[in-house]
DNA sequence: ATCTCGATAGTCT
DNA sequence: GACTATCGAGATC
């Protein structure tokens, strides 16, 4: 399918209706990281639905130096060794937040970041929070139709972990929130109806932003994916 | 395209 | 007191 073809449909579709299950969060780590490339991440505020296909995923396991949870259970990550399929969203940096799934089995420590996704549902919405002005969102608005200008606009939006948390007004309050049914925040399965895209294998490479097992591949993305947050 | 740097505050030593 | 699963601006090539 051609990524022109990747259309979302009006808010009844199915996606509104589904959430990926519970068991797919407690498999392993890594394969889930893996098939939550394409899932839609999906937030519905007051302010309005947004959507978003996952399109940059990075592991963290328990006994992984880099993950929050490698020293054990404190206040911050104590979502982290709670039920899979949760939501583990943290502050960093002093202005940031970064949103995870909790993934593998319960009391584990385990957790997916989300680096990334292509608006599919949203763009004003996203554009606002994200600080554009009303000029700037309607001259976009008029050439979102040319491939560059929308890829561009994309990663301005949403190439980047805290770029996503900011877009869909992801928060301390929305941490620990369970994905697995429609609400504010959860995760649909890639659908059909919706397009599925073809932008090849997964391709795995070095986390980003960290400094320890830096030669564990454990982030992943998508061959031919241009909405990433980085090359 | 790739880099360096500063902002900014919660967390842990 | 040091570090951080980041971002954007500005410099440089």
């Amino acid at each position: 399918m051609k990524e022109a073809d990747l259309l979302l449909p009006e808010p009844t579709s199915d996606c509104l209706r589904t959430a990926l299950p519970r068991d797919f969060y407690r498999q392993e780590t890594v394969n889930a990281a893996r098939l939550l490339l394409n899932c839609l991440l999906m937030r519905n505020s007051p302010d309005g639905l947004t959507v978003g296909r996952i399109s940059e995923t990075e592991a963290y396991t328990q006994d992984d130096p880099a993950c929050h949870a490698y020293r054990g259970r404190t206040a911050r990550n104590a979502m982290m060794f709670g039920e899979p399929g949760r939501a583990y969203i943290y502050f960093t940096y002093g202005m940031h937040y970064c949103f995870n799934a909790v993934t593998g089995l319960e009391g584990q420590g385990d957790a997916v970041l989300i680096r990334a996704v292509e608006p599919l549902q949203g763009w004003e919405l996203l554009s606002r929070r994200r600080g554009l002005s009303d000029e700037e969102i309607a001259r976009l608005l008029a050439l979102k139709h040319e491939h560059k200008v929308r890829v561009r606009w994309a990663r301005a939006l949403c190439g980047g972990p805290g770029k996503i948390c900011q877009a869909f007004d992801l928060k301390q309050q929305q941490n620990g929130i369970d994905l697995t049914h429609p609400g504010e925040l959860w995760i649909a399965p890639p659908l059909p109806e919706i397009g599925v895209p073809d932008f090849g294998e997964i391709l795995s490479s070095p986390r980003i932003g960290i400094t320890q097992a830096v030669d564990t591949l454990w982030r992943f993305t998508l061959e031919n994916d241009p909405y990433t947050s980085r090359k």
